[in-house]
Order: structure tokens, then C-alpha cells, then sequence
RNA sequence: GGCCCGUUGGUGAAGUGGUUUAACACACAUGCCUUUCACGCAUGCAUUCAUGGGUUCAAAUCCCGUACGGGUCACCA
């Protein structure tokens, strides 16, 4: 009895070998130097804002060297998968068009190195695994639950580190035939690796964002197959995925460092070259007095929905997790502003190696100046799209004339300084509602008034102006000069810096006055420039609020 | 607890031995511009790079210790 008669007996209908799957997937056919990148989530039903910061750096890294990037789906934790998740992570990865040169959805195939679910490579781990046992560096293990958690309590109770390693890695010493009698027994076990490491012996090793680490061997016989379903762990099925798709820089976040030596062992085991690793920090964030992972139950903004809900353009949370990923992007975006994101060179070793927090203060400045740039087309379909989905209402009413929304929309827009006011388009509504009369009807209204807030005086401002000056035809200057020519006949002041300097000498200014116009008319005592509001009112509505006053 | 990683302002950070009296951006504050708000402009905001020691003519930058924070120690990824 033998390995080879162990690995028969384990995996009696494994015919293929490695050569037949690495003739099945050879060397990619890519110009000299360019990358590999593959973005793999696990389906659990949540797109992670670091998930998803990761997918960007794998298109970064793909993009800027002419590569490409696939996605596959890591599926080998039945018990946590659900089922809309893979829907979740083509919808985000759509919605930002960071799209996968290579992919698996609805049974469509993109690329040839698939399949690209996990779940349907089991064959082939098989065959890898059946290789490992062969050559005597996998073996069963029969161990118990019970039995492994009895060991973790006898070696913690010593302070002893923990883990099947060593002299507590019984399995390994089992004779061969005990082995295969008790696989024909139908027992449950689990394959496990058998480590060659030694945990006192130190070895380098480069990581492209850490630079050079120094880590012990690995010496733990980790699972490599789980008992009940067959399937690998992630760490086998990492290592034989990235050797056969031909992966060439494994993009991963940094709480798989202390990982590293076990996926560094098996490609050794294997012979298989091992590709670049690119440990990214965690996104972290202030919570009290200390600092946490980003999480999902605690941190709305942790999931990528989020930023579609408030309705912010894709571009923006691209740019602002870019800010992120190289501090140089501004410098690099504000030097070449026509270019696209993703002309920009991305560089792991320019990437900080601590934690970085995502500051949504920094994303409403960029997005702020996204939109701000956009023409009144561009918002009117962004917000057209946005409220299709979130504010049905509101859709209708913005449709009802879309001239007018866009006339609206383009108030100090179009122009070489645009207003900067909205983030995003959940924004929108709140700022510009009274435009609408279906919104100004329905709506309690609560007068903003400011230092005249007197009702006679009020109602004389008003009456005078919409009597004696309002003219739609007006230009702004003639408008502007009518608005003076009221303020000084009714006694206030248009001497704005004597005004300044001594407001209590003065009935009121022309600033005052305008607010009560602008008051009167939208209820807010902060909008857009006036001119242009009232011009698009028209005067019949005006004077139906005025009445309303 | 073992092992690993990290620590420059409120935030992202530049910086790898000497034009650094620490860049740039966000946030914040003040002022100017201005019919409001926003925009724009100007100014301010770390005398100091967690901390102690060492190397050096010279350290945020190199070395050692300490503290603090994080990650990881599953048949989860």
C-alpha cells in the first residue's frame, strides 16, 4: 500500500491530471508585462465598500498595463452563500463600469480559463489535491470536532500555540492502510496538507504594498478539503485558481497576510510559480475614541448601495476611493483634467500601508465638482434615472416640462465657475422644490424672512416692486437697477459698505430687500441667483404667491 | 497570549539622511468679493512627525526598546 493507492481510494474517478488541465489552460496570450488581476468575492449577499475598492485597483492595475481582469466567484461557503449576491456584485460592478474582461453570469460564459464560480471547479481541485496525496503531501484526517477542540484547549491551557501542527497532527501518522480501511468505512474526513514548515525558521518575502516582510514558515496542516461537501478551503482553491487562470498579481485586503506562508508552502509544494501579492489596508473608521474596520452592520456607508440610494454619481465614489488608494490622484486629476480616471497610473507602492479612513466629506467635495461640470443634459438624465428609481413623484413632476427642469438646472450652471450645491441627486428635491407648483402647493409653507420681517413693511416692499418695477423682460442690469431704484424710494439703503459698517443707522439694505422678494417667492431666504428664478417663474405665478403672502 | 502589520494635523496624505521655518487636497475659522446662498480669492490652523534612547556634523527619514492601534490564530472567506 501506497500513496498512490490512498489517492484511489480517496478519489476513485479522478482520471485527469494537472498536466491535462494546465494543456486545457495555457499561458495566456498578453504582451510583455502585462497583468493579471481577478476580483473574488465571496457571495454573501453584500457588496463591500472594500470589496469593491479592491475590484478597482484590480481594473487599475489590468487597465494601466494593458491586462485584464476577471472575476470569479468564490462560492465554496455553502452555508453563508446567498443566493442575490451575485446579482449584488454584476449590478455594482455595472453600475461604476468597471467590467470584467472575463466572467460567469446566468450560465454566459466570458473567457476561456472558467469556470468561474468555485462551486464548479470541484473536479479539478480534486485532481490537484489527488496529485498532493500521491506524492505523499496531503493526507486524510479524521479527527472529530470534538477532538480538534479538545486539542485547542489542552495547547491554550500551556499557552501553547494553537492549531494541528507538528506532534498534535495525528492523522498524519496513521498507517496508510488504517487510512484507506477507514475511507472505505465511509468515515467523515476532511484532507489535510502536510506541512514541511518550520514555524522557528524565518523567510522573506515581497509584497508589492508592504514592501519586504519577514514571516515564519508555516507549519500547520491546514484543511485543504472540507469533509461534507468536498469542496477546498480558500486556501487551496486560491492557489489552484491563480495558477491555472494565470493570475499574475493576487489583489487581496491585508488580513490575508498571516495567511501568506500557508498559499506560499502549497504553490512550493506544487512547483508552481507564485504570483505577485498585493496587500491593501483595511478601510477603517473612527468609532468613539478608537479605530475599527469599516463594517457592514455598524457603517451604512459600508455598503455599496448606499452611494446609489443618495444618489451619487459613480464617478464620484470612484474618484474619491482613488484619492484613497493613491494620495496622487488629485494632484495627477487637477494637471490633466481630460483625462479618464483610468489613464491615471496606479502604483501599490505609492499606497499607504496603514488603514485609511473614507471620508464622506471628501466625497461630496469631489462629487460637488463633478456635477458641477456636468451640462444641464447630463443632470437632467442622471436625475431623470436617479428619481426612476427612488422618487417616483418627483420623476413625474420633473417630466411634466423638461425644459423647464433644465432651464431650472441650469441656473449658474453652463459657465466657467458653476454653482457647486449638489453632491448628489438626492439633493436635489430639497433644493429646488419650490420651482414647482405641485411641490409649492402641497407643501407647509415656513417663510424664511430676514431682518424685514415686518408685515407691512412686507406687503410695501412687494406691492411697490410687482406694481411700479417688475418687468419679465427686464435684463439683469435693468432689473438689478430697478431693484435699487425701490430700495432707495422706500427708504432703504443701497450703500451696501456703509451698511456694513454700521447696520443700525439704516431701515434695511438692498440685500434686505431682495430677501424679502426672494422670501416671498420660494419661502427660502438661501437660493440661486434671484434673477433667474424669477424669470423662470413668470409673472403670474409670482403674483400668485405674493397674493398667498 | 503567540505571530504579523502599522503609528506624520480634525481627515486623506507628500516626504526614504541636509533648499522642510513638514507639500497638496478636504474639513474648520476669519476676511474680501457679493442682492441671499454657493462659487472665487486671501489668510490662519502640526514650532513638529506616538514615545524613550542610540548612530550622525545633520533624522519625520537609519537602529534598538516602550506604548498604543489594527490584523490573524476555523472543515469562513
Amino acid at each position: 500500500m501506497n500513496y498512490k493507492d490512498l489517492a484511489d481510494a480517496i478519489f476513485p474517478n479522478i482520471t485527469k491530471t494537472i498536466a491535462d488541465y494546465e494543456k486545457e489552460y495555457p499561458a495566456r496570450n498578453l504582451k510583455e508585462g502585462a497583468k493579471v488581476t481577478r476580483f473574488a468575492p465571496s457571495p454573501t449577499g453584500y457588496m463591500h465598500l472594500g470589496g469593491f475598492y479592491q475590484a478597482l485597483i484590480d481594473y487599475m492595475l489590468a487597465k494601466n498595463s494593458d491586462g485584464l481582469f476577471y472575476l470569479r466567484i468564490e462560492d465554496t461557503d455553502t452555508k453563508r452563500e446567498v443566493k442575490e449576491a451575485v446579482d449584488l456584485i454584476y449590478d455594482t460592478l455595472n453600475h461604476y463600469n468597471i467590467i470584467p474582461n472575463e466572467s460567469e453570469y446566468n450560465g454566459e460564459i466570458k473567457g476561456n480559463y472558467g469556470p468561474y464560480f468555485q462551486s464548479e471547479r470541484k473536479e479539478i481541485y480534486h485532481t490537484f489535491i489527488k496529485h498532493l496525496i500521491e506524492i505523499g503531501r496531503a493526507y486524510p484526517c479524521f479527527c472529530t470536532k470534538e477532538e480538534l477542540d479538545e486539542l485547542r484547549n489542552h495547547q491554550e491551557a500551556r499557552k501553547f500555540r494553537t492549531g494541528y501542527y507538528g506532534r498534535y497532527a495525528k492523522c498524519r501518522l496513521l498507517p496508510i492502510e488504517n487510512q484507506i480501511e477507514k475511507i472505505k468505512n465511509g468515515e467523515e474526513f476532511v484532507i489535510r496538507f502536510k506541512s514541511e514548515g518550520n514555524f522557528d525558521l524565518k523567510f522573506k518575502t515581497d509584497d508589492q504594498v508592504k514592501g519586504t516582510l519577514e514571516l515564519s514558515q508555516n507549519d500547520e496542516d491546514f484543511v485543504i478539503m472540507k469533509s461534507d461537501d468536498k469542496l477546498p478551503t480558500y486556501h487551496f482553491a486560491h492557489v489552484v485558481d491563480d495558477y491555472l487562470m494565470h493570475t499574475t498579481h493576487v489583489v487581496r485586503g491585508e488580513e490575508w497576510l498571516s495567511s501568506l506562508p500557508k498559499h506560499l508552502e502549497l504553490f512550493k509544494a506544487f512547483g508552481f510559480k507564485t504570483p505577485k501579492y498585493v496587500h491593501t489596508p483595511l478601510l477603517i473608521k473612527k468609532d468613539g475614541n478608537s479605530v475599527r474596520k469599516i463594517s457592514k452592520r455598524k457603517d451604512p456607508e459600508a455598503s455599496m448601495t448606499y452611494y446609489k440610494d443618495d444618489g451619487y454619481p459613480a464617478l464620484s465614489v470612484i474618484e474619491a476611493l482613488m484619492t484613497i488608494i493613491n494620495s496622487n490622484y488629485e494632484e495627477w486629476h487637477t494637471a490633466n483634467p481630460d483625462k479618464r480616471f483610468d489613464e491615471f497610473e496606479y502604483n501599490p507602492k505609492k499606497m499607504s500601508s496603514s488603514g485609511a479612513f473614507f471620508d464622506l466629506d471628501k466625497l461630496d467635495n469631489i462629487s460637488k465638482n463633478i456635477i458641477s461640470k456636468m451640462t444641464k443634459d447630463e443632470v437632467f438624465n442622471y436625475l431623470d434615472e436617479w428619481t426612476k428609481e427612488y422618487d417616483l413623484e418627483f420623476n413625474a413632476i420633473i417630466n411634466k416640462d423638461v425644459n423647464y427642469t433644465k432651464a431650472i438646472l441650469n441656473i449658474e450652471r453652463e459657465q466657467k465657475k458653476p454653482r457647486k450645491d449638489f453632491g448628489k441627486w438626492k439633493d436635489v428635491k430639497p433644493a429646488i422644490w419650490y420651482m414647482f407648483n405641485e411641490l409649492f402647493d402641497k407643501t407647509e409653507l415656513s417663510y424664511e424672512w430676514g431682518k424685514i420681517n415686518n408685515i407691512d413693511d412686507i406687503k410695501e416692499i412687494l406691492n411697490t416692486y410687482f406694481n411700479d418695477y417688475y418687468d419679465v423682460n427686464d435684463d439683469k442690469d435693468t432689473w438689478f437697477n430697478k431693484v435699487k431704484e425701490l430700495t432707495e424710494r422706500l427708504g432703504y439703503t443701497t450703500d451696501m459698505k456703509a451698511y456694513k459698517e454700521n447696520p443700525d443707522n439704516f431701515k434695511g439694505s438692498v440685500a434686505d430687500v431682495s430677501t424679502v422678494i426672494r422670501v416671498a417667492v420660494t419661502t427660502k431666504s438661501m437660493t440661486p441667483d434671484l434673477y433667474e428664478i424669477l424669470k423662470l417663474l413668470g409673472k403670474e405665478e409670482i403674483l400668485r404667491r405674493i397674493n398667498r403672502v
